[in-house]
DNA sequence: TGATCATGGTAATGCGGATTATTACTGGGG
DNA sequence: CCCCAGTAATAATCCGCATTACCATGATCA
């Protein structure tokens, strides 16, 4: 290849030293170096003439950064099964890196020899990007640790629990969404109700859960449970944002409604979709039993319910983790963010009729 | 930000050189230097437990490359007006390129004064790639250009003309396909045809209607064509893939109805799905007329339609942009490869029956 | 008239790692 | 006893750019 042209190269053509065409290119003349606009001029023009574009790679061994941000992810970002789910959150990273005049690294070559990825394999990447976002399902309990002792700004998105050290985050606030969810049951009337889902394991569930619980409380109504997730708990990994597909079975639903419960809570979108098809011929919704979704389709389930529930802000969340992480690089800091979600009002709550669902026929 | 760990501090800690580390790093062992296994032991042991990472700015900068590949589209990639259209090239590009080995950079910065984006601006980061993929609507001849002259590897997703010297590149195949579907509507006893399009332009566009032309030419049919983009030609920039949503007004219904023609072959299948919805109140299709789209939907359409066309083979596309840039990057050459496009049977080819459609009721 | 200072620019150095040239030592062969 | 080959490892450079320390010149001032 045609070596590349150099500083040094511009300074003999304009006849000046490597050092001038460097103080030219990064404006470096205010203060106790002079340079005359003449030789300004003159440097300006051979690089304008020549096209010359400095070598990111030096500029960044140099100064220290790139103005490039990482992005990682567990799982390869663009397949076609988590497509709908991890998308919302690139679009709101790839528009605010834009803004800010950055470029995107996508980490996709971290393999350890297991199979999955790692941050910290031999001959990473990731210290090339100036900060990065962590995406996605699991992440590493080690590498979250790595992250914070080696001091890389970093930004996750979807809350994480400590990992040796506060981890810096832009979640969505599940727990206020689930606790809104519930006051509007209760207002109309609900006084029994039941939360479907695992409710521990990845921090995106216990948020949801403890909203339930504590509207619960709070408003002295019953709340029971009912496991959606058999032989899965606790779950090796800890997802924050949400695993597109990860559950096992589908929830009992005998269980659900034996619970005598009029409203169902269900902590996937997906566990409600599979209940509802199961549960139609036998009841009907919202008359005999209303359902609410905490959360928008995570996994990749197509249905023409419009259930109630809440939308997690995901492309915000993208662009809030960019922002937020710029400012990580910039100064420093841990920020801790969690997202309202909006609800939906939806068509699968409803007030109160009759005395509740029928017992399951048995 | 606490200091990095450098060789130089592994090398002082086990008791050797920088050199050594460096040389026991890349197993640099084998011809002039030596290093004796007690010692790189010793070394590797070091470096294991200090989990030292080479930092990859110093060694792209000392070996000249970075197993990075980067991604240049002239629009954002994801939004979600173009998401449908993007996402199969990207999770092809992505799947090879951790296959590879390699990570993704997405030129997301690189926006000029006008607001279109440019490859090469100030201190643009393209160089930080060991080479790059071109995808999306309209390339930049001087772009183009310039990626050539300075000899930057490279492979653009979807044909393109010579700008200063032959272009890598891997499209789709749309000469063949168009001409299949010429091929199969002429058996079902088609002998008028109608290309519904530009026809010009783009280079996709241009070879579509060439493979329509060629085959009815060879099959002595009669070709007419209809254009579908008025007030567009020539379009401004050179798409190569195919922009979502530019083209302007609808095709003229009363235009394509009053050729004559039994088969209409729409060369953007938003236009023939306007088409369609137009006419389906007066005719009959494709009893009255048959229509053939020309590849998969390029703009964001829905519709419950099933066109008889071909697929673009977008994630293949992706895929094999990497591959043959992997092979540029190692060995140089300007490989330029079309893929084929499958057959899509569809239901809206017919074998002729009547006289044609009636014409229009003016 | 020599000290002081503003002006304009350059030489030198560092960033972290790869590579090449060179050194230090040991054992054999002539 | 000296030279050479082989082994093991290091010093010195370079990659391209940013930055700091330093130098040369002419004007100003006491």
């Amino acid at each position: 290849m045609a070596r590349r042209l150099t500083q040094q190269d511009i300074a003999r053509m304009a006849g000046v030293s490597q050092t001038t065409v460097s103080l030219v290119l990064n404006n470096r003349a205010e203060g106790a170096v002079r340079i005359s606009p003449e030789t300004r001029e003159r440097v300006i023009r051979v690089i304008r003439e020549t096209g010359y574009i400095a070598d990111p790679a030096a500029r960044r061994l140099a100064e220290g950064r790139n103005r490039i941000l990482g992005v990682f992810t567990y799982e390869a970002v663009f397949p076609a099964t988590s497509a709908d789910f991890y998308h919302p959150f690139l679009v709101g990273i790839e528009e605010c890196t834009e803004e800010a005049g950055c470029d995107l690294l996508l980490f996709t070559s971290a393999r350890a020899s297991g199979g999955r990825r790692r941050i910290f394999d031999q001959d990473s990447r990731v210290r090339l990007a100036d900060g990065c976002v962590l995406l996605g399902h699991t992440v590493d309990r080690d590498d979250l640790a790595r992250l914070i002792t080696d001091q890389i700004p970093f930004v996750s998105v979807g809350r994480r629990e400590d990992a040796g050290g506060p981890v810096p985050y832009v979640g969505a606030d599940y727990a206020s969404a689930a606790g809104a969810l519930v006051r509007r049951a209760v207002a109309l009337g609900h006084r029994r109700l039941v939360y479907v889902g695992a409710g521990a394991g990845a921090e995106s569930w216990v948020d949801r859960h403890r909203g339930f619980l504590d509207a619960v409380t709070r408003l002295d109504v019953e709340g029971v449970m009912v496991n959606a997730t058999p032989g899965a708990d606790p779950p090796p990994g800890t997802p924050g944002v949400g695993p597109p597909g990860v559950q096992g079975g589908a929830p009992d639903m005998d269980a659900v409604l034996g619970t005598g419960a009029t409203v169902a809570f269900f902590e996937e979108q997906a566990d409600a979709v599979a209940f509802v098809a199961a549960a139609r011929h036998r009841i009907s919704i919202p008359a005999d039993l209303s359902v609410v979704t905490l959360g928008s389709a995570t996994r990749p389930v197509r249905s023409d319910i419009d259930f109630t529930g809440f939308r997690i802000p995901r492309r915000e969340m993208g662009r809030r983790a960019v922002e937020l992480l710029t400012g990580v690089i910039e100064s420093g800091g841990t920020p801790q963010e969690l997202l309202p979600c909006d609800l939906i009002e939806g068509s699968t709550l409803a007030a109160v009729t009759g005395g509740g669902p029928r017992p399951p026929a048995s």
